[in-house]
DNA sequence: CAATATCGTGAAACCGATTTCAATTGGCAT
DNA sequence: ATGCCAATTGAAATCGGTTTCACGATATTG
């Protein structure tokens, strides 16, 4: 039925090696040969079968990046980058969604283990630092985006603290003085970073933390409705409101002003991320940019340049943030 | 350095017919002997290699996804469905992106003749009919969301015409009289069958179709803008506006508050897609759904079904759509 | 001119699994 | 005790490539 490289040989007269030698520019072969294998190549569109090739090179080519969903246009550009990367050394990215399940996750890593593919990225795990560690002794992995505490593997992510500072340091000096912040409480430590510059940013200016002012939900847009609902009850509501998504910003900004809020006037709201939600909402939410394609670019060069040295640098790699300014967060005005 | 069949055979003092027969179930084992090879797959920590299996079976159990980009949070559903699907089956879905590139679509396909996948879905492609049609002569393909004319090739999608024509009927019955609609001149069908079935909808509520009111640009967000500048630029704009998807339309809703329109009392815009956006915007925006969930599952069940019983239905199936109320579209309103 | 290096080539081993086929074993009926 | 059948089992073929190795032919060197 599929033509293969022995009825290629057949018809070019040549052997199967030689065959083989011209797919892969491998070694010198005569230009007469190397015409009668393309002209038979052609003839019998043969495509050769990577099953066999991959076998025997202990190699696919392929790199597979998990993603927890697709629901976050966020991964669009990260993913661009990786593509790219890949591409120039000859590699195929492929994705997969893990729905944030532990199961599936390990599921979806056995493509490492039965050598479908050759690496995989995640875009944040569910897995341990002890399996992490473990798996990148035997596996070529890398983390992306989340970064693991302790786990000693390639890690590419932007600046959460400094980012979160940076966003947090210009509400307060914007006259902000009470600013509340939408975190999570799921084990994430970008989460935790970002409410590390958020603490950080308060302290260097002399403003006392409260605890009331952390409102911890999950990433899920309706949290952002309950942050709102939550910090309005407050006896001293704040004036400006840090989320550490642009999707939860947009939803708090949504609740904001069906409760009759002018946002970026009676109340400030910033976001992260700087997804196209953000750009795209009315207000435009003013948000801390990731460098997501260089992100996506970074880890994939990195982890190519481990797989051809057959080296395992474990680097940590931090990438710069960058605030955008929209309308979302304006002057503090005392009423 | 990796541990393959043969080690396992050794160390359970079998063979390694055996061993397979233990690892598919695929033939009655000894007790004694399946506990030795399964004691011995423990202790080795052996996990069975999928280029051998699979060029052996000539199968991988894995089908290809290729989405134009992964910008729009529109296929999350769509991808959910797919893999629950599959998995059911013991299939896995990969995902990659073309980036609507040709050449990206065609090297990504590749992966069909060199066996790296089963299958593939395309959800949008830049390819014309006749390459499709041969293509699935030889392979097991599939078009999602996005039909192409004439191709004979299995393909699920929303009811683009039947959902446009609801949706305009019911601006139309709501009083509006001069209806815009933002469109694509780019080679897309579901774009062609909702502007039938908004030229559908005037036709049988006695309204004449205006050709100035029918703005084609791309999918780009930009184009709402663009599309919003256009229409109140004519002597007699529009009172409300169709889009084909919900990106277009926030963006035109976006320029319609920019300029100091009441989305919903001066104006109304409608949406298609349903994506979280168009929940999210303020105002909410009306839209006709997709039922995507349940587009991903129809396609991957029809094609594994293909698969299983080796034939090619190529069945054109369309799933209903469903119209969701939300503040972008009110009463016309003369003023 | 002899000795040696280089080039082009094909036969065969190999990658790691599945599957066919034949052989061995044991149980049961006669 | 003999014959027959079913249940286990392993040797070997196979999938479709790549790569090693040996060999003959040609080119280069002293």
């Amino acid at each position: 039925m599929n033509v293969t490289i022995k009825d290629v040989a057949k018809a070019a007269g040549v052997s199967v090696a030689t065959v083989s030698r011209v797919l892969n520019n491998s070694a010198a072969v005569s230009a007469s040969a190397a015409e009668n294998v393309n002209n038979a190549i052609r003839e019998l569109g043969y495509s050769p079968n990577f099953l066999g090739r991959n076998l025997r090179k202990c190699e696919t080519n392929v790199i597979l990046a998990i993603i927890p969903s697709t629901e976050q246009t966020f991964y669009s550009d990260i993913i661009r980058g990786m593509q790219n990367a890949a591409s120039e050394s000859g590699y195929d990215i492929l994705l997969s969604t893990s729905n944030s399940s532990h199961n599936v996750e390990m599921r979806l890593l056995n493509m490492l283990f039965n050598r479908t593919v050759d690496a995989a990225i995640l875009l944040g795990t569910q897995l341990d630092v002890k399996t992490l560690t473990d798996l990148n002794k035997q596996h070529y992995i890398a983390l992306c985006c989340e970064r693991v505490d302790g786990a000693d593997v390639l890690t590419v992510t932007v600046d959460d603290k400094g980012g979160a500072f940076a966003a947090v340091d210009k509400l307060i000096k914007m006259g902000h003085r009470k600013i509340g912040m939408v975190s999570t409480s799921v084990n994430s430590l970008s989460s935790y970073d970002r409410e590390q510059g958020y603490k950080k940013a308060l302290e260097e200016n002399g403003i006392n933390l409260r605890e009331e002012y952390i409102y911890r939900g999950t990433y899920d847009f309706k949290h952002g409705v309950k942050a709102f609902e939550h910090f309005m009850g407050l006896p001293e509501p704040p004036s400006a409101i840090f989320c550490i998504s642009d999707i939860l910003a947009a939803s708090v900004v949504k609740k904001a002003i069906s409760e009759g809020y002018s946002v970026g006037n009676d109340i400030s709201v910033c976001g992260f991320d700087n997804i196209l939600l953000s750009w795209m909402y009315t207000p435009g939410i003013t948000t801390v940019e990731q460098p997501c394609y260089d992100i996506g670019r970074t880890v994939v060069e990195e982890l190519i340049s481990n797989i051809n040295n057959g080296t395992k640098s474990n680097k940590k790699i931090m990438l710069p943030y960058k605030i955008i300014e929209r309308e979302s967060v304006g002057q503090y005005n005392a009423q």
